[in-house]
DNA sequence: CTGAAAGCGCTTACAG
DNA sequence: CTGAAAGCGCTTACAG
């Protein structure tokens, strides 16, 4: 049996249904807005008999309007299971987002082929605006969705464009100046610091916070906000200096990498050595010893992402948001 | 400096800058059949010209084809980033997708709320069909779906829709008895099963092929697919049967889970209690012992997922794929 | 409070 | 190979 495909109903069948014309119903669909009592109750009626559910391309055309917002993970798709981080912020997004009845949609850059689809996608209208999450500087994607006048705020400083698209971050540096003192204030003598990765605003930022309390002397070692490159960064920090006493470790993924490379090494923590991370990630809580780390107000980020890209969308200027990070002693430090 | 909002170019600027028609114009974007080399350049120069970024909403009024494809969460978020599965369903999905340059859209309907967001968005015609992941059997999501008719594909049996909607499913009954054969035959007198969430297919068939095979008698406990169920499933399984010396987990996660329980009674895997888990999800490298298990062919399966859906798409009938498992022999059984 | 009409930006037969 | 025209399904002033 071959089942005829139906047409879906449109207005047009909801307004001959009903009795009243096409720009009635719609006005009905809209907030009922001058519409009577008699229409509105034989317009009701005739959605539910017909099944009319809105045709979102044809209201878009018009209202250039189409009420949902792209979270856009420049990083490769591991990244985004792997850092709890990113957890974090898609759930706070899509649950301030949800307030303006706007729809999150998830969208993974991660290759060049990826961030060409995606660019393409956004720009051709399909969502009204972006959250860029994760953007290392020189990442092309920012440039295009500018060119294209998308309305786009990225989560951290994005480095190259401070000037002209939005952003809420943190204050890493003051964050990582605060955690640098605790650590030295505790006892540390001989502290290190693993960074993040340094083409982001939360590598240099925590990096430069760091220094500025520990000195320029002080031993660093690169990573990349991955648990395997902060416990690779721990081990090439012990073998160049085995009397290190304290580490900063710019991200808890990282700091549970570098817990790993601690206890290979037979250190114990905090006593041999103290860690302190950054983030207060869901990580925090699962490592042994809990982690000792800066706090970052990622439900108030998240509201304040939102915030942002809708008042951009609504015409605003750009304008950046920093929030204070706090600390939080725990077990590591 | 008040910068004024540039209108977007539309392919009526587009086709005025290149002195051809609208028509023609179009016609080049969609493919360049039938127009000449010389109209070709100049409207090839014109949109470089203008800028021009093709209305989505517009193409797809007159199109109804979308270009993206949704892929559906039904379950909490913090599961997406617990269960290694999802990442790897999802990677292979939009891998799959990006060959037919068809965008996939994550969306994640955890509670009623989001559920709701989530079916509106879709049946208004946003994406052009559905991947819908981890169906619990009595989801009001898929009737919804269906009503509006969107092509959607689910992973699993659709508990209760097999008929109408079409899905891919490893082949979980005789994987279970596989596995649970194997348990048996490497000495397993006393031997129990963990369980998935039984509103699921995975749940429902990976029991059914464990009691085929182990029997009706054989201790049961049920699990949720997550790794905290996991553990206290297995905790109540060594209280009520302390002499088990195998047992069946349904999903490596849950067995990751289990594995904890067993430590923590004292008992050596796999030497007092063997240990065999389902998926050869990520994780299972990562458990101490690694996990033995049943592979599911995740490739495949995301690949017959797109398949499937596509042909949907294109006006198919239902059907159903089902994929063989494979025995994958490691350390914990 | 309501309807007729224009228009959003495209694609697609159709006639040439 | 090309253009003129109809139409996709909506919203929104506008006039009443």
């Amino acid at each position: 049996m071959v089942t005829q495909k139906r047409r879906r109903p449109t207005i047009h069948d909801v307004a001959a249904a009903s009795g009243v014309s096409r720009g009635t119903v719609s006005r009905f669909l809209n907030g009922g807005h001058n519409v009577s009592p008699g229409a509105a109750k034989a317009i009701q009626k005739a959605v539910k008999d017909t099944g009319y559910v809105v045709n979102q391309h044809a209201r878009s055309l018009v209202t250039s309007r189409s009420h949902s917002v792209a979270f856009i993970l420049a990083e490769p798709q591991e990244r985004l299971f792997e850092d709890p981080n990113f957890n974090v912020l898609l759930h706070g997004a899509t649950r301030a987002l949800a307030e303006h009845d706007i729809m999150l949609l998830l969208t993974i850059a991660g290759n060049i082929d990826d961030r060409k689809r995606v660019s393409r996608y956004i720009t051709s209208g399909h969502v009204d605006g972006a959250l860029l999450v994760s953007s290392h500087s020189g990442d092309p994607l920012i440039e295009e969705l500018r060119g294209q006048d998308i309305p786009v705020v990225t989560i951290g400083r994005p480095l190259g464009h401070e000037g002209d698209v939005p952003y809420v971050v943190s204050d890493d540096r003051e964050g990582a100046r605060q955690m640098t003192r605790y650590l030295m204030d505790r006892g540390g003598r001989k502290i290190a610091t693993i960074t993040g990765a340094l083409d982001t605003s939360g590598g240099v930022d925590r990096l430069q916070g760091f220094r500025e309390v520990a000195g320029h002397g002080a031993p660093v070692a690169e990573g990349d906000y991955t648990l395997a490159g902060g416990r690779a960064a721990m081990e090439r920090l012990l073998a160049a200096h085995p009397d290190l006493d304290a580490v900063f470790v710019a991200s808890d993924l990282m700091a549970s990498g570098a817990l790993i490379a601690l206890r290979e090494s037979g250190r114990r923590v905090p006593e041999d050595v103290a860690v302190g991370g950054f983030d207060d990630s869901p990580v925090a809580m699962s490592t042994a010893p809990k982690l000792t780390t800066m706090r970052q107000p990622w439900t108030q980020l998240s509201r304040e992402l939102v915030r942002l890209l809708l008042a951009v969308i609504d015409g605003a200027e750009p304008s950046a948001i920093m929030l204070p990070t706090q600390l939080v002693v725990r077990d590591s430090a």
